[in-house]
DNA sequence: GACCGTAATTATGAATGCAAAACCTTATTT
DNA sequence: AAATAAGGTTTTGCATTCATAATTACGGTC
């Protein structure tokens, strides 16, 4: 049996998630001071990883570092969400099309068991939630640009988080199945330009439902 | 005397721009690994904020953080390339289209003036790579998505890593002036479709060069 | 009671310390 | 000679400590 080596991550970027899921749910308000001590002792840590990931999250531009005074939240409003969602969909889209042009018979058949699977869990919420994940994850992994994977999964933490901007309503379950299926058929069709467009408006739908 | 103690900034960016220098000047070669303890006693600091620092240019991902094994300079191979240059082809144009349409005549004036200044530069081929610069980030700017700035930053700071593979090659100055003047044409008639097909024929012949 | 200067407190930034993982050297076995 | 196991060394990751800047509390003056 493999070691199992269970080294998740290291600690500063566990902690950096930590600090992400609490900017976006509003848990750590925007503007506001991050007490260092006093989250590391929330976390059991010292200061050294916190502030590693404080960095980090500056870095990221959700947290604001100002000389000999910490660090702050910065301001995710509105429009920066939209912001963030017009770029996951701009860099979704673009997969999509890439997938139609580049996609060997093998993946697509992999994709549509996952749309198979999607139309199955339709009644079942969370489980539908989790498979349309599922499909745009395997569809980027396909399209094949670990840079792009990367923006990606850091664009969705930001709209994930955010309890009121989910990704996917929950009224939208049946449209959103209508529109997976549209994309699917183009990706069959292997037409890249009517791949990248139907995938553009799965999100701004979206948008609209968030609205 | 006074202490002049100017702290312009933190220690730990003032060290990531060192170690971003060091990066793209190949003193520290993609691959090669980042010997904290020796960095550190050469710049006379501690590890910390040097490790800070290294978190920094990780999260930019010019440096990739190997679990209980320190700082690796990121490697780009030729498909990371081409990948990242996608990316950002993609997010620019889509930039110029934004322009296209939502810029206010005061935005297109100032990028017209940055564009006069290009035209100038055209002897002086390290002054027409710096104005070159200033308007692809001024055009960022005023697309107004501070996300994809900092998105389009870090993929910039990551083609930089390949010394030869600069996004404006010496041999195409002129072309890509013609270029430039192609797109603000279009800015300044605010074709949106024109502006964002102008700006990914912009890139794709920049990556052409660069084969 | 308001204002200002000073001492006490607190928080940040950075150095140092330390346990454990990874690495390297060397010796032993086959 | 190649493979491998053991022991020592180096390096990482994190905790702790320390100096100094910033903030607050306090007291005196008017």
């Amino acid at each position: 049996m493999p070691p199992l080596t269970l080294t998740p991550r290291a600690l500063y970027e566990e902690v950096a998630e930590r600090l992400r899921e609490r900017i976006f749910s509003s848990q750590l308000a925007p503007g506001s001071w991050i007490d260092e001590t006093r989250l590391a002792e929330e976390y059991g840590i010292s200061r050294t990883p916190l502030r590693e990931a404080l960095k980090v999250l500056a870095t990221e531009g959700l947290v604001t570092m100002k000389m000999r005074r910490g660090a702050y939240v910065t301001e995710v409003n509105a429009k920066d969400q939209s912001d963030v969602y017009h770029l996951l969909s701009l860099l979704e889209s673009d997969a999509a099309g890439v997938v139609a042009s580049r996609a060997s018979a093998r993946e697509l058949q992999d994709l549509q068991a996952i749309h198979t699977e999607l139309a199955a869990a339709v009644g079942d919420t969370s489980a539908f939630f989790a498979v349309n994940e599922r499909f745009h994850t395997r569809l980027l992994e396909i399209a094949d640009n670990r840079w792009r994977d990367q923006l990606c999964a850091d664009l969705r933490k930001v709209m994930k988080l955010n309890r009121h901007n989910s990704l996917l309503k929950v009224g939208r379950i049946q449209e959103s199945l209508r529109e997976h299926q549209a994309i699917m058929d183009a990706l069959l069709a292997r037409d890249v330009l009517l791949a990248t467009q139907r995938m553009r408006e799965h999100f701004s739908s979206g948008l609209e439902a968030a609205a």
